[in-house]
RNA sequence: CGGAGACUGGCGCAAUUGGCUAGCGCGCAGCUUUCGGGUAGCUGAGGUUGCGGGUUCAAAUCCCGCGUCUCCGACCA
C-alpha cells in the first residue's frame, strides 16, 4: 500500500475530546473516525486489524468445536418478548418498525434467536451438544458511550451460543471457551484476569469474565493473593464483627434533635463510628415496587448484589423524593421496618449488637436495635460492596485489592434461563422431552483493539504486536526527489510486496523525515525499514524495531530472506 | 434516564457594551527553500457562525424552540 493513496491520513492533533489513549492514538493515527455518539468508522488502517484480531478470535473459536453461521440483524420483537428479554434489555434496546408496523428489535445479543433456530431442528440427545457462533453487528442504545471503541453502541461481536443435555456437558464446552480466550488474549499480546461475574442482562448461573487491568477501565474488579478474582459485584468479603461481645440491650426510642439525618450528623451528635449505625438506601424495581436495602452504615450497597438477592426481574433505579413521600418519609427519615415496602437486609446487619437508628422521626429515633429481635426483612443476603483492604471471603485472610478493567470477553453459563420461557427442548433418550442447557460466550471485536492500544502505546503512538498490525512492514523512503532513491525504493517496495509481506509504503516525495518518522511511530507497525540516499549509497535499509530505538543496517539485496526468517 | 456545559472552514481557538468585508494558528493546494526526528518564505483555496423562529436600523453576539456533541452519575462486549 503506498502511503499517498492510503485513505485515511494521521493527522497533528486527535481533538480534545480523546482523553483515553487508544481512542487518541486510533483517531490521530487514521484508524478510526466518528460518526455520532457510540459510533464509529473504521478506516482502511482500522479495518485491517479489525480483520486480524476476527481471524485470530475465529481460529480459537473454531477450535471449540463451533461452527460458524449468521443470523439477521432485525430480530421480531416478539421472540424477545417471549423470553421476557425486552424487559432485561430495557431502554438498550434499538427498535425498528416495517412497513406493516411489525416490530422488531436491532440484535444487541442474540441468545433468543438462536434459541428460536435451535427449536425449528427438534433436537435429540444426539445432536448434543451445539455449538455455533457468528461475527455480526451489534446494536446497544448505551446510555453514555465512552473511550472511543472501549463503549460504544455499535459494533461486532463474536457471540457464541451452546446447548447442551444438562449443566455437566455444558461445563465442558464452557471450559474449552475458557482456553480459547486464553489463547486468544495470548495471540492478542492482552493480559487477561479471569474474574467470576454476575450474568447481569444475560441471566443463568455463575459465569466468568476476562478482563484487562487498566486505569481506563469502567470496571472495577477485586483480587486477593489467595488467588480469589471476582468482579466488585459479585466480591465475597468477610464482615468483620464489630462488637457481637456487647449484650443486647433492651430498644429504646430517644430524643434526638430534627438535624441529624445524615450518617455525618449521627457522628456528630453520638460520637460513635459509622458502623454502629443502621442505613437505608431505596430503589424502585421496574414495576415501580419500592425496594429498602438496610445495611450497616459503614458499607456501601452494591446495586447489582442487591438485584440479585431481591430476584429482580428489571432494573432497579434510585428512588426519588417523591417516592419517599408516597411511604410518608423522606431522605434521612426512612425506617429500616415497617414502611410499604420490599425490605432486602446485608449480612452486616448481624455484626453489630444495639445499632443507632432505624426508625428517626421529627425528634425522636430509635437505639439499641437488634437484628433479628426487633426488625427482620423478607430477604437477607449479601448486598454490600466490597472495599479496599477487606478480608477476602475465600481464604478469609488475606487483604482485598481494588483494581480498575476493562471486560474484554465473558463466558456466561445461561442455564435454563431461554429453555424454560422458550420451550427449548431436547428428546433425551429414553424419549422423554427435556430443556435445553444453555451457555453463551462474548467477545467484542472493537474492544478488543481498543484494549490492545491501551496496553501497547507509548508517548510516540501505537506499538502494535505482530499479529494484529495491519501491515507486516512501515517501509520510509527518504530524499524520494532524487530519482535513483526513488527508483530503488519503489523497487524495493515491489519486492517485499512480492515475497508476500504486507507493505505500507511511505512514498511522499515532499514530506519531511520528520513527519515521516513521527507519523510511523503514531502508526505503530512492528518493523520500520528505511531507505534513503544515504543508506542506498551504503547498499543497505535500515531496520528498526517499533518498540526498541536501535537501528541495524541490512544489506538491500537480503532484505527479504531478512524478514521472512 | 437525571444533572452540567459546549456548538464559529478538517482541527484548536478569537471577534469589546449588539456595529465595518467574521479573524488567527495548525492543516490543505501551488511555487520557492530545506533535506535523517513534525523546516522556512511567498501565494491561494476553504464559512448561510448547528437548525428553525423572534427582537432590532443592525445578530456569531439578545430571546424562544429544536438538534447534535462532550463531561459527571445509574447500565454493558
Amino acid at each position: 500500500m503506498l502511503y499517498s493513496h492510503l485513505f485515511g491520513k494521521t493527522s497533528r492533533s486527535a481533538g480534545n475530546k480523546a482523553v483515553v489513549a487508544s481512542h487518541r492514538l486510533l483517531l490521530q493515527a487514521g484508524y478510526i473516525r466518528q460518526l455520532s455518539t457510540g459510533r464509529y468508522t473504521l478506516l482502511p488502517l482500522g479495518l485491517r486489524v479489525a480483520k486480524k484480531v476476527e481471524e485470530i478470535i475465529r481460529r480459537h473459536v473454531v477450535a471449540t468445536g463451533a461452527q460458524e453461521l449468521v443470523v439477521p440483524t432485525l430480530h421480531p420483537l416478539e421472540l424477545w418478548q417471549k423470553a421476557n428479554r425486552d424487559k432485561k434489555f430495557g431502554a438498550a434496546m434499538m427498535k425498528v418498525t416495517d412497513r406493516n408496523g411489525a416490530e422488531f428489535t436491532l440484535g444487541a445479543t442474540a441468545e433468543v434467536v438462536m434459541m428460536d433456530l435451535v427449536n425449528q431442528f427438534n433436537v435429540t440427545y444426539k445432536d448434543l451438544p451445539i455449538n455455533v457462533f457468528q461475527f455480526s453487528q451489534k446494536f446497544r442504545d448505551e446510555a453514555r458511550p465512552s473511550g472511543g471503541l472501549l463503549r460504544v453502541r455499535e459494533f461486532v461481536m463474536k457471540d457464541a451460543y451452546s446447548f447442551h443435555q444438562d449443566e455437566a456437558d455444558l461445563v465442558q464446552t464452557y471450559q474449552k471457551y475458557w482456553q480459547a480466550y486464553q489463547d486468544i488474549a495470548q495471540d492478542l499480546d492482552l493480559k487477561v484476569t479471569v474474574v467470576e461475574s454476575d450474568n447481569g442482562a444475560i441471566g443463568g448461573s455463575i459465569s466468568h469474565e476476562f478482563m484487562v487491568e487498566t486505569d481506563v477501565g469502567e470496571d472495577t474488579i477485586v483480587k486477593c493473593d489467595c488467588g480469589y478474582c471476582a468482579n466488585l459485584e459479585t466480591a465475597k468479603f468477610v464482615r468483620q464483627d464489630i462488637n457481637l461481645g456487647e449484650p443486647q440491650l433492651p430498644l429504646q426510642i430517644v430524643d434526638q434533635p430534627e438535624w441529624v439525618e445524615t450518617m455525618e450528623d449521627n457522628i456528630k451528635h453520638y460520637g460513635k463510628p459509622k458502623s454502629h449505625y443502621l442505613k437505608n438506601v431505596v430503589y424502585k424495581d421496574s414495576d415501580g415496587q419500592i425496594v429498602i436495602a438496610v445495611i450497616r452504615g459503614d458499607l456501601a450497597v452494591d446495586k447489582a448484589k442487591l438485584a440479585k438477592v431481591y430476584g429482580a426481574k428489571g432494573d432497579l433505579e434510585p428512588a426519588t423524593d417523591d417516592d419517599l413521600a408516597k411511604l410518608g418519609t423522606r431522605p434521612g427519615w426512612v425506617h429500616c421496618w415497617g414502611h410499604p415496602a420490599v425490605y432486602i437486609g446485608d449480612l452486616s446487619l448481624k455484626t453489630v449488637h444495639n445499632f443507632i437508628g432505624g426508625q428517626k422521626e421529627k425528634t425522636t429515633d430509635s437505639v439499641n436495635v437488634n437484628y433479628g429481635r426487633d426488625f427482620e426483612c423478607q430477604f437477607f443476603g449479601d448486598i454490600a460492596q466490597a472495599q479496599e483492604g477487606d478480608i477476602c471471603g475465600v481464604c478469609q485472610r488475606s487483604k482485598l485489592r481494588l483494581v480498575k478493567a476493562v471486560e474484554f470477553g465473558n463466558i456466561f453459563n445461561i442455564g435454563y434461563t431461554y429453555s424454560q420461557p422458550m420451550e427449548g427442548n431436547f428428546v433425551d433418550k429414553d424419549g422423554s422431552l427435556k430443556k435445553l442447557y444453555m451457555g453463551s460466550y462474548g467477545i467484542g471485536l472493537g474492544r478488543a483493539i481498543a484494549c490492545v492500544v491501551e496496553t501497547h502505546h507509548d508517548q510516540q503512538g501505537i506499538v502494535w504486536p505482530k499479529s494484529v498490525s495491519p501491515f507486516d512492514v512501515h517501509l520510509v523512503g527518504l530524499d524520494l526527489f532524487h530519482q535513483e532513491v526513488a527508483d530503488a525504493a519503489h523497487r524495493l517496495y515491489r519486492q517485499l510486496s512480492d515475497s508476500g509481506l504486507a507493505v505500507l509504503f511511505d512514498d511522499r516525495p515532499d514530506a519531511t523525515a520528520g513527519v515521516k518518522f513521527a507519523d510511523a511511530d503514531l502508526i505503530g507497525i512492528p518493523v520500520r525499514l528505511l531507505i534513503s540516499q544515504k543508506s542506498l549509497a551504503g547498499g543497505v535499509v535500515e531496520y528498526k524495531l517499533r518498540s526498541s530505538s536501535s537501528i541495524e543496517k541490512i544489506k538491500i539485496d537480503s532484505v527479504v530472506q531478512f524478514l521472512k526468517s
